[in-house]
DNA sequence: TTGAAAACCATATTAGCCCATGGTAGCCCA
DNA sequence: TGGGCTACCATGGGCTAATATGGTTTTCAA
């Protein structure tokens, strides 16, 4: 599973295209689909949010196994899969970030990648940072609730990670993920 | 199997032809019938649904295996399959779509496309601005019970992530929402 | 014969593909 | 350990093929 961490800034240029991370781009070797797909997040935070290909396959396999005759699942599919956007990288790894995704987040000239994980988002610089704050206080709340950090005692903690991380936009390269 | 997703709006023209989005196209490949299956949705909203072909003939072949002297049987037959149009490409990928369908949809310049996995939506695009926006506020409600969320809402991490079945990878979901 | 539908053709726009270049991080060797 | 070197990455721009769309001709049936 392909897994996003560490944050990076591109520049948008007069295409609307996006070099996505080398690293996010490492971690989905072997996909089937080559490039992210791209959505809305079901919050109504100001970004876009981007996955696996293979993670929308998923979802949409777990839909088709609901009721096809229940309105909730007309619902998910419409909310969850009517508002994706597949986008393929060209040879240098790049997207092209449609015009609702551009819109959404807020972009004109630059966009933040953020490794969340399973997924990853894309910001404006400086959406992200005001955004970042509040999500660095509220992870101190809830960090401990988390199993691995009760017990274990030390650790590098994702709280500490998240503050060292936003703030340059420099590259932080972990090359090795295949 | 065919998958559909995202959306985009095409033209109708004068004679009542619009272009089926290449991606859907594409998801259409190598299916007997070089077309699509048009039909009214069994709730009462105001689209056009589209599936592939193949599709239908599986419905078909299901209600063929029902008992041919029950009523509900033809009911049944009645409800899906007399309603449905087999709309077929022409050279340029377009279908023409027929009047009750307009109607139906009340559709007159422009149609929106939306895919929901195995099936597609043709609405006004204006409709189906509001529709969406319901059908995001309901998904809210219920994508908690989907596998590959943590939860939208509430983020419980580790709850239920080995429940569905084609679900390989559920995980971290979002880390705030709301 | 006339209307409608389907096939055919023509074109603007766009998305995708290819090549080029500067910068930089990491590597190798002295 | 320092300095040069190389490969990779990010970015720009042009070109081509595919897409979306409009119109015209042909075919078929009423």
């Amino acid at each position: 599973m392909a897994l996003f961490v560490s944050s990076s800034v591109h520049k948008i240029d007069r295409k609307g295209r996006v070099s996505v991370p080398a690293a996010f781009r490492a971690a989905l070797e072997g996909e089937a689909f080559n490039g992210v797909a791209l959505a809305p997040p079901l919050s109504d935070l100001s970004c876009v949010e981007g996955y696996a290909g293979r993670r929308i396959e998923q979802l949409a396999a777990a839909i088709g196994e609901m009721n096809p005759l229940a309105e909730e699942t007309d619902a998910l599919a419409t909310a969850l899969l009517a508002q994706v956007h597949m986008a393929g990288f060209d040879a240098e790894g790049r997207i092209v970030l449609p015009d609702e995704a551009r819109e959404r987040a807020g972009l004109s000239e630059r966009a933040l990648f953020a490794g969340l994980g399973a997924k990853f988002q894309i910001w404006d610089p400086d959406a992200f940072e005001a955004h970042r704050a509040v999500a660095v206080a509220q992870a101190r709340q809830s960090a401990a609730k988390l199993p691995w950090s009760g017990g274990a005692g030390s650790g590098r903690a994702g709280s500490e990670r998240a503050r060292a991380g936003g703030a340059g936009g420099g590259g932080a390269g972990e090359p090795e993920a295949g």
